[in-house]
DNA sequence: CAAAACTGGAGCCGCTGTCC
DNA sequence: GGACAGCGGCTCCAGTTTTG
């Protein structure tokens, strides 16, 4: 899937930009709450940066949503509202700065609050999320299907072989890091407190 | 060391509201 | 209606940081 990525920036570019809007947030507004100044987030909005995964929780966070759910098609485009995703329908993001690849597997757009995306995280890689705090809570439980990872939340480190589960809420700085020489798989359920909320 | 990502400042342009 | 100010969006640029 080498040639969806420019579709793929594209799709985040709008999905930002319609966000940003819903909650009428100018670029100078959403760069405070978001922490990325407003030079990129512009860039983001037009396609024209491949923002990294750091970029976009910040973003994400920002704008009170799950990072998956920028991978979301823009709401216009959810008419057929679909409750199976099919494989090949599943949107795949690669991170350019560590390899990282994460599909998110669950249907777009269903009214539910979880989600599940499937992680390949490369050997050797880390990833530090700063992770603003949100107006809505949003709980991760990571799962690991092959490999070994070390995920860090509230400086405590957590070494996850195949087969563990870690719950964790999305409220302050965590690290993914993959100690070995082999990618590690892993899959992680998102569920947010969306009731209404997230006005601030 | 080079390239890419990212930041922050400055300037330009278009839109809107207000005042005379 | 015209002048003006304020705001938002975009672009450019110089500089820093990170990564391979």
């Amino acid at each position: 899937m080498k040639d969806a990525a420019p579709n793929l920036n594209q799709r985040i570019a709008e999905r930002v930009g319609q966000l940003r809007t819903s909650r009428e947030l100018s670029l100078d507004a959403l760069a405070r709450k978001s922490g990325v100044s407003r030079s990129m987030i512009s860039l983001v909005e037009r396609g024209e940066s491949s923002p990294t995964a750091v970029v976009l929780e910040k973003l994400a966070a920002g704008l009170n949503v799950p990072l998956a759910s920028l991978f979301d098609p823009p709401a216009a485009a959810k008419q057929v509202l679909s409750p199976v995703a099919r494989l090949k329908d599943q949107v795949e993001w690669q991170d350019p700065a560590s390899g990282y690849l994460r599909r998110n597997v669950s249907p777009a757009n269903v009214p539910q609050p979880m989600k599940i995306v499937e992680v390949h995280f490369p050997p050797r890689q880390r990833v530090a999320f700063e992770t603003n705090v949100r107006d809505v809570t949003v709980y991760e439980q990571v799962w690991v299907l092959e490999g070994t990872i070390e995920v860090t939340v509230n400086n405590e480190c957590h070494r996850l072989r195949a087969g563990d589960c870690l719950a964790m809420q999305l409220d302050g700085p965590k690290i993914f890091h993959n100690p070995t020489r082999k990618t590690a798989r892993y899959a992680i359920v998102v569920a947010s407190d969306s009731n209404g909320r997230g006005r601030r």
